[in-house]
DNA sequence: GGCTAGAATGACAGCGCTGTCATTAGATGA
DNA sequence: TCATCTAATGACAGCGCTGTCATTCTAGCC
């Protein structure tokens, strides 16, 4: 393995101090063209590169920032995860990330364990934190960002969106198109979702077309195949259905192919809408409707307040809402054949 | 933030020295029941947790496996993910990843950071290291597996699968149930794509069908709507085209659907078949045929091997083939209509 | 009872770096 | 020309932990 060079001996071969040769490389403002010029030869020919071990230590602060999602294979995070990457690049800054496996007591043990390493900063989903968390949270010293999700308390900033919101729109789009009879699919029932299904529910219920036994959900965690599986559940016992908000893409998905092999027309008789606007929907046949919400810039905006506070300049406001956007497309024409919609 | 609790201060209050605490911690076999106890308690109090970065510093390595993959918005690195962070969970090891983005420069660059921290373990994806990248592995000091492919010259270990011969059979598996004209669609041609492609030229030309016109590829990185785009310029060109083999499963969902809408029913005048087996392909309509790559074992097993190591157990073979099966579904059942294949 | 082996614990130094001063050299002005 | 100030550099100590060796204590033995 390529043995370790430190500081000192690049020192001893600028010909300079090691504290210099630190210098040199954190403020080069502060040092000499000439001797900088020196040290970065040396620092060069050396291959150099500084312990983050023994500047973590030195410093009592390590240049990173702590990352808190629920799952590594659901696209929605890594689309986060994508974003917050990207926001960090050529800065000082690593990413470490941990996942909670959507557990509050799993996110709690791993808030405590992040900060220990005082973190430049720290991101974390959503904002169904413990109480012991949350304290812990109040305590820290570096800033903290909550993602994919707004509230009204944040523990100290926050880029996201309304879940019950963006839910509500949706259902209120498949109404507007004619729907009538709109039923809910769910998956995974953790309090995102239940959001969702609030929003869903309190749309419904003021157009007065709220059906609590058209809603067909499970915890399990959703995918395509489930998708199926919900929908035909819910026809069984509903085949008056005429549209179904589902709580996902891959429950869309999976709605989608069901529908065709029960042989009911989408959207003719049966309208979907999923949520995330997941690449695919807007290339399936027919093109299925969805929330677009804007995952990526989460992540980038987030690293972007957490980079900002660290260097003095202003963050901006403490919340910010990327609101999601209803894209209408084919999957959601509505029950009789309403004008086209560009996709 | 919870304030810093040293180990001079557990060792305080129990009554002992640092070094003691130290030890009760690491190997608490070497310290009596009794002043383990006292140790326990006092760490229980004070909530102690140790400081990593100390502690790195101390004794010249991290307990961290560095894991380099291409990117986290494709299902397939994350699935190796899932696999190796729960074959981490409840050992004291951390996975700090980093994301090469297909680039091999970028990774040369980042094998170096990571070594520079003497990282307990290294896993990287491919074997399509550069010179330099591959040079500064051999000289590594921890154990290091290359995950998601196999070849002939494993820096240390490898846990994979063969490209080619798994494209070579899904070719073949085309071949089998009659397909005649089989075309190739693939995006971001990138060392691993092409010797899929290889494998599905070499059956076909075995058999007689090669046409290097019969081939759509991009540079662009795969997504389900490039997938239709390249199944429509594929069959405006060669309308005769009667089975598709997918670089990958989005490839293959959008060329399913645009099959649909250009009214070609699949698998009677167009067969499909993607690959990775992402959760999707078997709930589509028609279900579609994949072939099915263990990435969740890879990464489960290359951390086993990294931890064998370690704990100096037997690690196994350097090399493990985790050959890709065929999973035959609707989209393959043959131009004739041949008999139903298990889903 | 005196001696020794081994178990349990501790003292000391240092990992590589940086914060906080102190020091030096050069520039400025009366 | 000399005092004064500023920019550039350096000395020192210490971050929290662990490796190495030294010391203490206990038990076992003749």
């Amino acid at each position: 393995m390529a043995k370790r060079v430190t500081l000192a001996e690049v020192a001893a071969r600028a010909g300079v101090s090691p504290i210099t040769v630190s210098r040199a490389l954190r403020r080069p403002d502060t040092v000499q063209a000439e001797t900088r010029a020196r040290i970065d030869a040396a620092v060069a020919e050396l291959g150099y590169v500084p312990d983050p071990a023994a500047r973590a230590l030195a410093t009592g602060r390590a240049d990173v920032i702590g990352v808190l999602i629920p799952s590594v294979t659901n696209a929605v995070f890594t689309d986060v995860l994508s974003g917050i990457y990207d926001g960090l690049a050529d800065s000082r800054f690593d990413v470490q990330y941990a996942i909670t496996r959507y557990d509050p007591g799993t996110e709690e043990k791993l808030i405590g364990v992040f900060l220990r390493q005082r973190p430049a900063g720290l991101i974390i989903s959503g904002i169904d934190q413990t109480d012991a968390a949350r304290r812990l949270l109040d305590r820290a010293t570096c800033p903290v960002v909550q993602v994919m999700e707004t509230g009204p308390d944040p523990v100290d900033m926050m880029v996201g969106f309304s879940h019950h919101d963006a839910a509500a729109a949706a259902t209120r789009h498949l109404l507007d198109r004619g729907y009538r009879r709109p039923g809910f699919l769910g998956a995974r029932m953790d309090p995102r979702t239940r959001r969702r299904f609030a929003g869903f529910r309190a749309e419904a219920e003021a157009h007065g077309v709220f059906d609590p036994d058209r809603v067909e959900t499970t915890e399990v965690p959703s995918s395509v195949g489930g998708g199926a599986k919900l929908l035909r559940a819910l026809l069984a016992r509903h085949p008056e259905t005429d549209a179904v908000f589902c709580n996902n893409d891959d429950l869309a998905l999976g709605a989608l192919f069901e529908a065709m092999r029960m042989g009911i027309p989408v959207p003719g008789q049966l309208g979907i809408c999923g949520f995330n606007d997941l690449e695919m929907m807007r290339a399936a046949e027919p093109s299925l409707s969805s929330v677009r919400t804007h995952r990526f810039e989460m992540g980038a905006r987030a690293v972007e307040m957490i980079r900002a506070r660290l260097d003095g300049r202003d963050p901006g406001p403490a919340i910010i809402d990327l609101e999601a956007e209803i894209l209408a497309r084919r999957s959601t024409e509505g029950p009789t054949g309403n004008r086209p919609v560009e996709t």
